[in-house]
DNA sequence: CATGAATGAGCATTCATTCAT
DNA sequence: TATGAATGAATGCTCATTCAT
């Protein structure tokens, strides 16, 4: 509002308004799941008529590939710069960690729908969130195969399997949190440096 | 599998139909995803009628949650023998992901229904799911509690977290399997073998 | 009607129905016009639920189509009969217009959705309507051209021009009957048989 | 056209956007039909914002009842001219009939507009087309009427549907030439030379 | 047991209209 | 006057489920 909104391209009050409803459906996905979302849920939580959805996206796939692309696209570049700033194999890996669930500690919604909701069009998943899995993949396999060439990490491992299971050990850290309990809520970092410290050992040579 | 079905006494033809309508629940589920799948699709496809659908089923959710229900209930009695039959958490891990893996090899679409289109309905997922999946990451668990009292295993790492990462390793890996190309079909027994090297290795007390 | 209706083939009960389903639009569009009539309220005229209109016809404008279809394309077989029965122009032509306008006479229903409905649709006219159009065109044009040749109507008056003529004719007495009070429901008859007398002197070779 | 309008005064600025309005409006609606035109469409076709449509006209329908009053009006008063300067009934007729084809001639937009869009909406025809039809109607009854006086014309067919049958013809002409291909531009002249033939001697006294 | 015609609740999306600027 | 972002009522169509046969 009094903040001059600096995003203005085309959006100016619009910047807001996405912001809100991606925020809102985001919210909404994580109760009820991408196909028990109705369009005036996302409408009403974001404050907003039914029709100003249709504003800012295609259709209500849309919405969920935005939160997706908005979000992992995000988390892509701060890994990319983590890599670079990063000297070690070890400490890339670990800051990865850290990274992808510290992210996550404090959106439980996301994580959910991250985790969850994502899968539930196979035909968005497939279009939509392949190409930046396969992105965020290849990053972790350079990572890998660098640690490899600098005689670290063992190489009887394919660097694809080790980025696959990178994800697949986080996605199910992060699955089991966003479903489990509120009461343990603390646990996740905690379980992200075991996680690490499994998967560097795992990894590393000797 | 081998072991012989004794479900024919209470099924009669039925048990015939059941299982014909949950088999080709799974191709469509797997082709379509659950949401975007018609009931009139499955019954086509298992050629039945629409109605015959509801004599064995109360709903369309219950086929989903039957197709987990049965073949995870089997996974979780197979995994039970193995971890009986085996006498070190080394085999007893080895085992379990190439039989994991291994089922799926030949039934992607099997592996694309548990990877993917469970998690389509978050209350399905939470309600039926989360149960078995509970009671595999227990038996997971157990084994890696095991190991580690026998001092095989290292100590600081949770058993859960160390079960949630086995999960999640295997569900990175028949993801990325499932939906990728036909192309690379043979790796997966490959990815398996690497899998366990390096979740082993990085439990292993040393 | 009373005929053995041997439509049957796929449409048992169907065809009963299908009748039905054209009667009530054909009612409610002439009441509304296409537009704005709902789908629903098809559905309550034809006392059949909404989704049953789709079991019948493709969409609300296959509806209108149909009703266009089936009406014409009796109206074409009955027009076909009567030229061959007939022997000279003339009577061709008197038994044309009074078998049009009687058609409409206890029909105004469906006088309006063809004179006014029909043409709610530039799309659905252009491509459902005008082929049948034609052909009821170029019938005409046959019966004035055929009476050239036989030297009874003058030629200088091209028979694609005194068909439409003949059709605009009609369609306009047509139009401000259906259009008009219910008061004068006689008149059709007289107007009929006016028109017949000056669109024939106006053609006959002198 | 050529005339200089004479309307400046109290439209100002305005009187030339309310114009463009209408000249864009039957544009689209020729093209896409009235329903299936958008205000948006207009406003675009116009080189206005979609709110200015509201500035001058009270809504969407006030649009095309605008087209058809401010045509049919303009027509009106030419042919109630054209009906005075006349003498004899046949060079009305001649002249009413070629003015009305000969308008459209250039504006085959306009064409479409009046005989095919203005009976999208059974309303409006009833409500706001209908007086100025009536109008029509009775000015050309007048015509017929007075050459039946006079001695002229046939007196064994009522004013009235010689007069429908006039505006059938033409309008039956004018539709066919509307739908019809690009291709027979110059054969509406003679058409209407032709009808005009046929409908003068068809009411001819003899 | 099996069928599939019929049902009707439910929802994404559109678009005429408004109004703050 | 002019704008165009925002509104939200309105509706065609789908599809899980039922039930008479």
């Amino acid at each position: 509002m009094g903040a001059p909104d600096k995003t203005s391209d085309k959006k100016k009050r619009g910047g807001d308004k996405r912001e809100r409803i991606l925020l809102a459906a985001t919210k909404v996905f994580a109760q009820n799941g991408f196909y028990a979302t109705r369009v005036s849920e996302i409408a009403k939580a974001a404050g907003v008529a039914d029709g100003t959805i249709y504003l800012y996206f295609e259709n209500k796939d849309d919405v969920l590939i935005s939160i997706f692309q908005d979000r992992i696209g995000r988390l892509l570049k701060i890994l990319g710069k983590v890599v670079e700033e990063e000297t070690t194999v070890e400490a890339r890996v670990r800051r990865i960690v850290e990274l992808q669930l510290g992210l996550l500690e404090d959106q439980r919604d996301l994580a959910e729908v991250i985790t969850v909701n994502l899968r539930q069009s196979s035909r968005l998943l497939k279009q939509y969130a392949a190409p930046l899995f396969i992105q965020y993949l290849e990053l972790m396999a350079k990572v890998i195969a660098d640690g490899q060439k600098e005689g670290v990490l063992r190489d009887d491992i394919h660097p694809k399997v080790a980025a696959r299971v990178l994800w697949g050990g986080l996605d199910g850290i992060a699955l089991t949190w966003a479903l489990g309990e509120k009461s343990e809520p603390v646990k996740l970092r905690k379980a992200a440096s075991q996680f690490a410290a499994l998967y560097l050992d795992g990894l590393r040579k000797r």
